[in-house]
DNA sequence: CAGCATCCGCTTTGATACTG
DNA sequence: CAGTATCAAAGCGGATGCTG
C-alpha cells in the first residue's frame, strides 16, 4: 500500500497493517497459533490466493510474521506471529469490541469459523475465581465443537468435546453468541433453533454482567 | 468497500472503518473536534477531495459522523463524531500505541500537524497529582505552538502559547517527541536542532517512566 | 496436495480540473 | 468553501496453471 506519508503513529501503524486482509490475517494467527498456508486460506474465506501470499510476504518484511520450516513430523512451512506481531492483540481486541454491536445482524451467506468464538469469550466472559467452581461448556456452532473452560480464574477456549461438560449449547452462531454474552434469553433463542442442555448456572458463573449486543 | 462477509466482530468492524483514510478521518475528528471540510482536508494531506467527500458520506451512513449546519456565526457545515464514533477512540489509541516504535524513523517529506501531538501525550505522559504542582510546557514543532498543561491529575493539550510556561521545547517533531517520551536525551537532541528552555524538572514531572521509542 | 505465480476484468484510489 | 466530474493508475477477486 502507498504510505500515508504522515509523521503520526496511527498513520504509520496503518501504513503497515492497514491493507485489506492484513489485520484479519493477524487475527487468524492470534486465534489459531502457527498455521499452514492452507489453514490461513480456510480462515480467510474470500481472499485471493495470490493476495494471501503477498500479504504474508509484506507482514514478514515488516517483522510481524515469521515463516518457519517445521521439524520433520510436519511436512510443511508454518507461519507464526513474532512478538511484535502479537503486540497487535490489543488493536484486534478493541476493533472486535467496537464491532460487537454489529453482530446483531447477519446473513446466511456470512462465513463463520467456530474458533472465532474465542475473541468474544475472552472479551466478555470472566470467571469469579473466588467461587472455585471449575466450569466447562461445550459449544456446537460452526464446523467443529468448541470447549469453553473456566478454572482458577482464567477462561480459555479450545476445539474439542467433553464427556463431562456442565452444559452444551448448540445452534446458529448468532444465537449462541447472543446467549453467551447475555444479549439474548435462552428461552427466546430456543424458538429459533437454539438448544441448551445441562446446568443453567454454569453459564451464569461465566457472565459477570449482562451486555447489550444490539 | 466490499464486505469481508464474515460473522466476526473484527471483520464487521473493518467492513465499516477498514477503508483507506477512514480511521485517519476519525483521528482528525477526535483530535480536532467538530471540523469543516477544509479543516479535514488540511489534516489529511494527500487525500483526494472526492475521496474525502465519499468517506464522509459513508461514515455518516454508518452512524459514525454527523453533518451539522452550524448556527449563524459559522457560515458552513461542521462534521462531528457521534457517540458511536467516539467509541472508536480505544481503537485509534491502540493503533497509535503500536505505531510508536515506527516514529523513530521519518523522512523530510512526511507531513506533520502539531495537534497530532495530543495522542502520544495522552498515551505516554501522566501527572502525579499528589505533587500538586501544575505544569505548563509550550511545544513549538509544526505549524503552530501547542501547550501541554498538567493540573489536578489530568494532562491536556491545546494550541496556544503561554507567557508563564515552565518550559519551552522546540525543534523537529521527531526530536521533540523523542525527548517528550524520554527515548531521547535533551542533550543529544540539542546537537540536531532541538532546544529546551526553562525548567528541566517540569518535563520530569510529566514522565512516569522512560519509554523506548525504538 | 501445499504454496504459490500469472492473467484478466472489475473496483478503488489519486490527481487534476471544474462548479455553485 | 465545499464539494462534483473525469480519467489514469493501482489494487483486488476469481480462475487457472505451474512446481515441489
Amino acid at each position: 500500500m502507498r504510505s500515508y506519508g504522515q509523521y503520526c503513529s496511527v498513520a504509520k501503524a496503518l501504513d503497515v497493517v492497514g491493507d485489506r486482509w492484513s489485520l484479519l490475517l493477524v487475527r487468524e494467527l492470534l486465534a489459531q497459533g502457527p498455521s499452514r498456508y492452507t489453514d490461513l486460506r480456510r480462515g480467510l474465506p474470500g481472499i485471493a490466493t495470490n493476495l494471501l501470499a503477498q500479504r504474508l510476504r509484506e507482514l514478514e518484511q515488516a517483522g510481524i510474521v515469521t515463516r518457519e520450516h517445521a521439524p520433520p513430523p510436519i511436512a510443511t512451512a508454518l507461519f507464526s506471529l513474532t512478538p511484535r506481531g502479537e503486540q497487535l492483540k490489543p488493536v484486534i481486541e478493541e476493533l472486535g469490541r467496537w464491532g460487537i454491536p454489529l453482530m446483531a445482524e447477519t446473513t446466511p451467506q456470512e462465513e463463520y469459523r467456530s474458533y472465532w468464538l474465542s475473541l468474544p469469550v475472552e472479551l466478555f466472559l470472566a470467571h469469579d475465581s473466588s467461587q472455585h467452581v471449575a466450569t466447562t461448556i461445550e459449544v456446537r456452532a460452526g464446523e467443529q465443537p468448541m470447549l469453553i473452560e473456566a478454572r482458577d480464574g482464567a477462561i480459555t477456549t479450545r476445539p474439542g468435546t467433553s464427556e463431562h461438560a456442565d452444559a452444551v449449547m448448540s445452534g446458529p452462531p448468532q444465537l449462541v453468541l447472543g446467549v453467551l454474552t447475555g444479549a439474548l434469553d435462552a428461552e427466546e433463542a430456543a424458538a429459533e433453533g437454539f438448544r441448551f442442555d445441562g446446568d443453567r448456572d454454569a453459564l451464569e458463573r461465566l457472565r459477570p454482567q449482562r451486555l447489550a449486543i444490539s
